[in-house]
RNA sequence: CGGGGCGUGGCGCAGCUUGGUAGCGCACUACUUUGGGGUAGUAGGGGUCGUGGGUUCAAAUCCCGCCGCUCCGACCA
């Protein structure tokens, strides 16, 4: 390919719209461009990179036993009906872009698409003797997200390969999921990039284990503790670890103190002089369930802690056996609305009284009341008095009407020790989500009622699994992991060119025509190798070359007289004067081992 | 949705406070020049100043509404 018509638009400038490096770039370069928020246009040049992609993908997923197949992007709303998520994906700030066709019947444009397989499978797999099965996609998803951003990161429209796997055993589901594990270590390992698979909730898709696979880069948006030993690995929503022990409270007489202005964990210690960990606070928050009903939450930890939100969803979730759709903080206008007497905000113990919550208009009149074990761990400790500027010294759970049952609430952080090694620390890193592998279990197939015939005779619904890669977030992260000060280096596998001949100077005749020369010499032993042939100077062409990223360049120029050229590598910069013959075999040899 | 910022040729921006000829750099076209790290010069093309309304003799500029984009928080491949 000639880049004289390859269509090359690099920019000097930095587009007002991109902040993170792989995004201006990609803009620069000239490889994406935004057609509306979240709406990207994937130029030739990204179109080659994603189809470098999608083929290590297909055959890993083929070598995996994996059938690839063509699914709808349009779905009837009957189907999300079924499975209970319509609702739940429509509704309010739900993601799923939904339409009505002129006959006046509902369609969901296609996040994801358990429902779509999981109804398929079920007409078509009647019998245990077809399992299991693999059925795999590459196809563009659509999700009306909060807030796209980043470019390829998160956009409203985007590449994904996703698979779903069906089968008759628990046991068989477990063997596709390692299978799975296995064939995405690979894919990830061939594009080039560093990813860490790590444990992972499960969210809005559900079911048992997940494990999601990041590329770790310092502009990822989730946040991933790694043990400094290897073995542990997990997402911050996640994550488990053993707290720091607690600084021990000597007995002292339980008393209540006046604290005006200390409604902070941290003036109040800084005033009285105690450390956050001999301190229990009580976080009040609102949880909106999926029947709609608003549910007060008190929520008590050990001061120095975080709470997880994801894990008090969870166990908000499990405890009240259904979906939460938003919890968030109680703020004072909202107990204003409810017309109730302003909360103690900043002084509120476990033992807050449900009087509190009397005459309210739509919440319920009763806390749920959790605690992480850090809290119920205390022997002694501070903890609010339940009245504005009030707090309670050297109380304890007896006196506050028993040990509630504690569970785990906290988010683990950077240098606490794992629990599967003590000796282990966990270390913080910054990751982009671009795999994320599920056990579904029975949750769709049970909900959607597919079924198939066990080997008793017996109908039986499936075992499910799902599998997804971001294939054009994939591509992105790679550009956030690969590049530096002049532009991306891509890594060799994805690259849209392996290598690019530069021709310094194509008025001098003898360049010209060993460019040339070397350019289809690279053809004919199957390199995919670009030509800049245009008319530009060097140093324009050797910007653009930096820019875009091609792994391998030769450049021809002033020794082209003595049948001299130059090889250099666009990663670490090394370049070789070399005769053209052993330049174009060694570049050979480097691209086809 | 809450809270910031921004909409002026393809890209990056100035002009707006104090209303009166729409400007700069990059990119683009032609010619000249240069020819190994975004060469220099000359000439040129391209803009309903996001949009609707209002104030005014006169609006990119002042006022009101709407739309879009973007950043910080809740979603996720």
């Amino acid at each position: 390919m000639r880049v004289s018509r390859q269509m090359l638009v690099t920019l000097r400038d930095v587009p007002a719209e991109a902040e993170i490096a792989s995004h201006q770039l990609l803009l620069r370069a000239g490889y994406i461009r935004r057609v509306g928020s979240g709406i990207y246009a994937y130029l030739p040049f990204m179109w080659k990179v994603i189809q470098r992609i999608t083929s290590i993908v297909r055959e890993e997923m083929s070598r995996a036993g994996a059938l690839e197949t063509l699914l709808p992007q349009l779905h009837p709303s009957e189907l999300w009906k079924r499975s209970g998520r319509w609702q739940g994906y429509t509704a309010g700030e739900g993601i799923m872009f939904h339409l009505e066709d002129r006959q006046g019947r509902e369609l969901g444009l296609g996040p994801t698409h358990e429902e779509v397989i999981t109804s398929l499978a079920g007409e078509l797999l009647r019998s245990y003797r077809q399992l299991p099965v693999n059925l795999y996609q590459i196809q563009t998803k659509f999700r009306d997200e909060i807030r796209p951003r980043f470019g390829l990161m998160r956009g409203r429209e985007f590449i994904m390969k996703d698979a779903y796997s069906f089968h008759a055993t628990e046991e068989s589901l477990q063997a596709t999921y390692t299978a799975m594990d296995e064939a995405y270590r690979r894919i990830f390992a061939r594009c080039g990039l560093d990813a860490v698979p790590v444990d992972a909730d499960s969210g809005a898709i559900g079911g048992a284990a997940s494990q999601e696979f990041m590329v770790t880069a310092d502009a990822g948006e989730d946040l991933i503790l790694i043990s400094d030993d290897g073995l542990y690995a997990a997402n911050q929503e996640k994550a488990i670890s053993c707290p720091h022990e607690a600084i021990p409270l000597e007995t002292g007489e339980p008393i209540t103190l006046k604290t005006p202005g200390q409604g902070s964990i941290e003036s109040l210690c800084e005033t009285q002089g105690w450390h956050p960990s001999q301190v229990v606070k009580v976080l009040i928050l609102m949880a909106r369930m999926e029947d709609e009903s608003e549910k007060p939450l008190l929520v008590s930890l050990r001061a120095d802690q975080e709470l997880n939100q994801v894990k008090l969803v969870n166990a908000l979730s499990r405890l009240m056996d259904q979906g939460v759709l938003d919890c968030h903080p109680i703020t004072v206008e909202e107990t204003a609305r409810q017309g109730l007497a302003p909360l103690p905000l900043g002084a509120i113990g476990p033992d807050l009284d449900d009087a509190v919550l009397k005459g309210a208009r739509s919440w319920a009149p009763s806390f749920i009341r959790l605690a992480d074990n850090t809290a119920t761990e205390l022997d002694r400790f501070h903890c609010g008095g339940n009245n504005h500027d009030l707090h309670r010294c050297h109380s304890d759970w007896e006196t506050l009407g028993g040990r509630p049952g504690g569970q785990d609430l906290r988010n683990a952080r950077a240098g606490e020790a794992c629990v599967h090694n003590p000796k282990a620390r966990l270390q913080d890193k910054r990751g982009i989500e671009v795999g994320h592998i599920f056990q579904l279990g029975r949750k769709y197939s049970q909900a959607m009622d597919c079924r198939f015939t066990n080997e008793s005779g017996r109908d039986e619904a499936f075992w499910m699994g799902c599998y997804g890669i971001g294939i054009s977030r994939l591509a992105q992260a790679a550009v956030e992991q690969h590049h530096d000060d002049a532009g991306i280096c891509w890594p060799t596998a994805i690259a849209p060119f392996e290598a690019i001949v530069v021709v310094a100077n194509i008025q001098d005749e003898t360049q010209l025509a060993l460019g040339e020369a070397t350019y289809t010499t690279l053809l004919e032993a199957g390199i995919d190798v670009l030509l800049d042939d245009r008319k530009e100077r060097a140093g324009v062409k050797f910007k653009d070359a930096d820019l875009i990223g091609i792994p391998w360049r030769i450049v021809i120029g002033r020794d082209a007289a003595e049948g001299n050229v130059e090889l250099i590598e666009r990663s670490n910069r090394e370049m070789r004067k070399l005769p053209h013959a052993e330049a174009t075999s060694s570049l050979v040899s480097a691209l086809r081992p």
